[in-house]
DNA sequence: GCTTTTTTGTCACCTAGGTGACACATAAAC
DNA sequence: GTTTATGTGTCACCTAGGTGACAAAAAAGC
């Protein structure tokens, strides 16, 4: 049998956790808080799903993982006691972008972020929301870029590389996506950690593989045929 | 000679730039913003410093880079015109994470990031930044870790994966630094995006030069040694 | 235009780290 | 305790990508 651990401002206090907030509002707080048992390996959410909850976890280890294009799973952190995850919820509409799943039997707290924002901060979740968003959203992306990367081919990297940059830099025409700025092997080759003489190689393949091609110095992109030549799943944004 | 841009609502609308805001929040915000002409390689500011001012990229291309252990340059992203960044200053005291330079001509609008804050959602500052710190703080981390095993070897991510965990789990010991969690090499293998075995011998190595041991299936660490033989600067926190 | 510098394309060669295989140690299950 | 499963240590071998070198092509300077 496990016992329920107490959850009150002292607890909270020794976790460390909301360390700048007030007893008054770190009460108001628990007092929306749901606190449950996971059992190790239990999923508690699944990257690509919508968010809703944020997280506190009491005791115990969790872990976040997200799973790669030839689908091996990248460990992305352990999470300590008093850290909060699934901070993904509060950016309004955003995935969660890592699974989570219990790394040890774990205590952990759900509050809606919602709640989280307004006892926290006394300023209307929509406008803290839309803040982050325009500030750590980009964060986010390169987060994303980052931990994708690992475990991937250079021909890979280099797919997720293009692909941002055409999302960033890109304009339609009628041949492609075409990159408004002038990027040399060696910019491409720093991009993703590899060597200007590879980066050569894997970008005339992937011309003669039609996925993108040159203009003077400007790339034109094919975004959908360059994720299938480099094996990702082509998803709807 | 350069022209310089006009900056008022309209442009701002154009780039995409503080979507979430209404024209009179973003008209006060640019009554308090500096414009500046940045020439291409020019640095605006380097890693490691503290960081007061918050940049909108206006137009041209701006680089986020860093420094690696063996002094390689990594370039972490590319801005667009549009977006912020040195958000690190909306965090209180935090140092910035990476260099930024002019990858081409820029015209760039900086900002205090009080202003910011208070003119776009009206709560003040430091509660802003201290809420986000306590949630997104994590991520910078994370980024942190990511960015930096980009052109690392192996045994310097195993040492960076260890001196996060050790940050995160360690408690004082008289043999060093106890982490509280079983580990299994294939554990700090997904995590540093390795083969179970290579970490195997990277850990028996580091034993051997007795830079961490074993108690049972419990690490102790010894986070100067480790960063010494992982060829990382030793830097006050 | 011509000259100089930067970028591209392609070699041949080398090394860090991946893979598979298997013996041994440790821990969990019963 | 015994058995079973899970982790560790160490091979020999293979491959992706790094390195250096150099010629051809493009840009930039003038």
């Amino acid at each position: 049998m496990v016992r329920t651990p107490i959850l009150n401002v002292a607890t909270v206090r020794r976790l460390k956790a909301f360390a700048w907030a007030t007893d008054r509002q770190v009460e108001r707080l628990l007092s929306h808080m749901r606190l449950q048992y996971v059992e190790k390996r239990t999923v508690l959410f699944n990257e690509g799903v919508p968010s809703d909850s944020l997280y506190l976890l009491v005791s115990g280890v969790a872990k976040l993982s997200l799973r790669s294009p030839d689908d091996e799973r990248v460990l992305v952190s352990l999470v300590a006691p008093g850290e909060l995850f699934g901070i993904t919820s509060l950016m309004p509409g955003m995935h969660r972008a890592f699974r989570s799943e219990a790394f040890s039997d774990c205590w952990v707290g759900a509050v809606r972020p919602e709640v989280f924002v307004t006892t926290l901060l006394d300023c209307p979740f929509a406008e803290f929301s839309a803040m982050m968003e325009g500030t750590v959203g980009r964060w986010f992306a390169l987060l994303y870029r980052y931990t994708h990367f690992q475990s991937s081919s250079l021909r890979q990297k280099l797919a997720l590389a293009l692909l941002e940059l055409a999302q960033k830099f890109g304009v339609r025409d009628a041949r492609g996506t075409l990159l408004i700025l002038k990027l040399t092997h060696e910019d491409l080759a720093d991009l993703v950690g590899a060597s200007r003489q590879k980066v050569t190689e894997h970008m005339k393949e992937l011309e003669r593989q039609q996925v993108l091609l040159r203009d003077r110095r400007r790339l034109i992109v094919h975004p959908d045929r360059l994720r299938e030549a480099a094996g990702l799943q082509v998803e709807g944004k």
